[in-house]
DNA sequence: ATGCCTTTGTGAACGCGTGCACAAAGATAG
DNA sequence: CTATCTTTGTGCACGCGTTCACAAAGGCAT
């Protein structure tokens, strides 16, 4: 299971595309707000602005779902509301589990916004002896010795993982077989699952290295010119010290 | 400043695709993988299963960086590891600064993970006065009146932002203001930056809300055909109650 | 009732990203 | 030195996502 099969071009999302899906969840913040300030419609205009995306983008994204816009006037907040959260099946109530109770799964476990939209914590699981029992955000720490019993007894589809990195497979691989069929991966570390599992990752590192590349591309920028040749190290913005040690004697070619 | 202008074709990054610099970051963790095991080269097949990809993504992603393969061979690990490394930026420090040491901000401050590629945090700051000379994960707390001075004097090009959704705004206009140029904001609110300024966004809720339509769309496939018509409380993956208190009573049309 | 004015919904064009498939490159063996 | 074999680098085609631009729809004023 879970060889090198990374074909998946099988079940498309009921026409919903992917990219739609990953921007629902941005409106449907964006509608919330204007429900809470009592808002009765807003135009394409507005809530794209209000999510930070093109009016036609958000249209056309709309109209996969259907037709719930009155030309002339807008979108009815409240029904839109209701509508998205049900395309996103966020009208019912997803247990979550999350393995690995340290800084990150104990901040996790403390975040407010969780249970905000129907989701809710309903098991901490830690494989650490010493913290079985503790209260952590007034949830008692289960050992992982029973993980299996845990996610089936409360029927967790969705797992949390913030174990180090060493263990992120293997314990991915126990709730899998628990039942759980989608993954949110805190842990920096390719998973394998079986198909028919979801796997999202947070990667903390990667998106601080993805503003570095930028970053230093501003920075390249502004003394422009010269490209190759030089060591890279003029505009450097924190004028700490440069390369150092990291330098290989290896070149092939 | 930062009105509506979201056009942005100006300066494509020099060539490099944005979907390569996203992967690179994961080819250099799997390279460092290698390294550490002291292999000499690598295929770009076993590469790329190590990470995560197709081998012919990755060889169309290296060959944007150069021709740094050799045929017949591979890659050789140390020297790919440094050549993606500078194309990152990692081969100069970057200081970065943490606004808002709550749960999520200490648990960011104490993660080892930061300082291994070349980021360092260099300041911790919160608005809380309570907090000011607290030491979290050895470094001191500092007041946001400061916030200027701080980023100034550590040459902070980078912020990250884990402050309450509703201080997110005003504390990235206060971190452009002192010369921030990138940012990584956790908390769930769009953020409004000036032509220049690179904002990425990790948002635990978007992520959970696309598992949980993938979820559904899982669970209604099994009970599949009626699609419209019926209430969706049929294959409730929790069995807890259903929709409550948030179907709305306006229907337009 | 009629016409105007606003806004939706979408057809169509375009550009980016992905994956296939293969020729060229080079290492290695004989 | 030549042949063979492995693996890169990339031309090409395809599909997805984005954006433009506009006709159709419907509210609203008169
Ligand atoms: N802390 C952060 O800000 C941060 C940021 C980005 C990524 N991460 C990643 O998140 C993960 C957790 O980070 P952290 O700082 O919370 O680490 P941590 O060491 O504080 O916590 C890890 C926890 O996992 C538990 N654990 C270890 N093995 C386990 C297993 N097999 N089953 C169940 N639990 C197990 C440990 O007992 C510990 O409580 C790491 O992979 C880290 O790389 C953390
Ligand atoms: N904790 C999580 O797991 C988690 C997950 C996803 C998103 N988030 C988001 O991250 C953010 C922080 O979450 P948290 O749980 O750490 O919250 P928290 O309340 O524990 O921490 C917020 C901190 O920000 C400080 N602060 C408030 N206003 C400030 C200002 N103007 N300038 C500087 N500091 C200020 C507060 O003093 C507090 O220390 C929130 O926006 C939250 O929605 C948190």
């Amino acid at each position: 299971m879970a060889t090198g099969r990374t074909h998946r071009p099988a079940t498309r999302s009921r026409g919903i595309p992917e990219a739609t899906v990953a921007r629902l969840p941005l409106y449907l913040r964006a509608l919330t707000a204007l429900s809470e300030r009592s808002v009765p419609t807003v135009s394409s205009e507005e809530l794209a602005t209000a999510a930070g995306v093109n009016s036609a983008k958000l249209r056309k994204d709309f109209s996969y779902l259907g037709s719930y816009g009155t030309r002339g006037v807008g979108y009815d907040v409240e029904y839109l509301v209701y509508q998205i959260s049900r395309e996103l099946g966020l009208t019912q109530d997803w247990p979550v589990a999350i393995v690995g109770i340290g800084n990150l799964g104990a901040a996790l476990a403390n975040y407010g916004g969780f249970a905000s939209r129907g989701f809710r914590v309903a098991a901490l699981i830690d494989a650490d002896p010493a913290m079985a029992g503790t209260p952590v955000a007034g949830i008692a720490v289960q050992h992982t010795d029973d993980l299996d019993r845990i996610i089936s007894d409360n029927g967790v589809s969705i797992g949390v993982i913030t174990t180090p990195p060493g263990a992120a497979q293997q314990v991915c691989d126990r709730l899998v077989a628990a039942g759980v069929t989608s993954i949110l991966n805190f842990a920096p570390t390719v998973l394998s699952v079986p198909e028919g599992v979801d796997v999202r990752k947070v990667d903390l590192s990667i998106e601080l290295q993805i503003l570095a590349f930028h970053e230093q591309r501003k920075a390249g920028e502004d003394a422009a010119a010269e490209d190759e040749g030089a060591p890279p190290m003029r505009a450097t913005p924190a004028g700490r010290k440069g390369p150092d040690g990291d330098m290989p004697a290896v070149m092939p070619a």
